[in-house]
DNA sequence: CATTCGTGGCG
DNA sequence: TCGCCAAGAAT
């Protein structure tokens, strides 16, 4: 593939996309931010309930700031890497403080908030102001690596050279820009997956180098498979558990029963304690921020 | 640049 | 069953 056939990938776009809460012309910035935060390394079916209830609760960013972070961690739930909503909540304190309540359009104002990196800023600017910027997830890179260089899946993630790719093959339009974006990702979501490709279905079938290259095999370096079990995040997460599901402070007993292993029970109740996940009271018990 | 950081569903 | 994967960021 020379040049992207944009027109294919729009097209696409109108017929094929999903209709997600944070896509409607009446989300606000923050909503669109909100989910950003929410969507990275999770499924789109896990934050579609918890974006509702977040926005129903917190329409603006100084809402949330005038609640405690135990507040927001409870809120969060399950969504997994919980220090995303400590730091979107510290994110959002900064932009009712900063920025007169309204998310920043700006990629580099974005990225220097708290939680936002290359990918969310650009996503924010591109998303919910509009603007014309490279947009770079985990989708983008693998339809890229297909449809462009002919590879079965992308090598290890490079900003500067993925974001280079990527302008390569934006439109020069700014309203195509952001649409354009905006199909990429869904194609890779919906189509050119990760496993069980669709691509009798793509859009892109008649000229993506991939296809025309007779899909060789990934050729990179091997991809290391993250574990969980026994790891310090599995035991993080079941402590973390234990305080959103009490109503209050707890003695470190009812932390204790969670995990057999001492030395890495108390390693991780530390580093919670470090991350601000987890505070001690007067009293000698654990409890969310700000909750006692 | 490589690791760490949750959680759950699916093939 | 269990490895792999899901809109990354910080260090």
């Amino acid at each position: 593939m020379v040049a992207m056939n944009h027109e294919l990938l729009l097209g696409w776009w109108d017929t094929a996309a999903r209709d997600l809460p944070w896509r409607r012309p009446d989300c606000t910035a923050w909503g669109v931010l909100v989910s950003e935060i929410m969507l990275q390394q999770t499924p789109v079916s896990r934050v579609e309930p918890i974006w509702h209830e977040w926005l129903a609760r917190w329409p603006v960013p100084s809402a949330m700031a005038a609640s405690s972070q135990g507040e927001v961690l409870r809120m969060w739930g399950k969504l997994g890497y919980p220090r995303r909503a400590m730091r979107l909540h510290e994110a959002a304190t900064a932009i009712a403080r900063d920025h007169g309540d309204v998310v920043p359009s700006d990629v580099e104002t974005l990225e220097s908030l708290p939680g936002i990196g290359s990918y969310t800023a650009r996503a924010v600017a591109t998303f919910a102001y509009g603007q014309k910027c490279a947009v770079v997830d985990t989708n983008v890179r693998r339809v890229v690596a297909r449809a462009v260089h002919g590879a079965g899946d992308a090598g290890p993630p490079s900003t500067k050279r993925d974001l280079r790719d990527v302008e390569a093959i934006l439109p020069s339009s700014q309203q195509d820009a952001a649409v354009f974006s905006a199909a990429l990702m869904e194609l890779g979501a919906l189509i050119c997956t990760a496993r069980n490709q669709k691509c009798a279905d793509c859009p892109l079938f008649a000229e993506c180098a991939w296809q025309l290259a007779g899909r060789p095999a990934y050729a990179g370096p091997e991809k290391k498979a993250q574990k969980f079990a026994g790891t310090d995040r599995q035991v993080r997460g079941k402590l973390l558990d234990v305080l959103r599901g009490a109503p209050g402070p707890v003695p470190k007993m009812q932390l204790d029963v969670v995990w057999n292993d001492i030395t890495q029970r108390e390693k991780c109740l530390v580093s919670l304690l470090d991350d601000g996940l987890v505070e001690v009271t007067r009293d000698g018990l654990f409890a969310l921020p700000g909750e006692h």
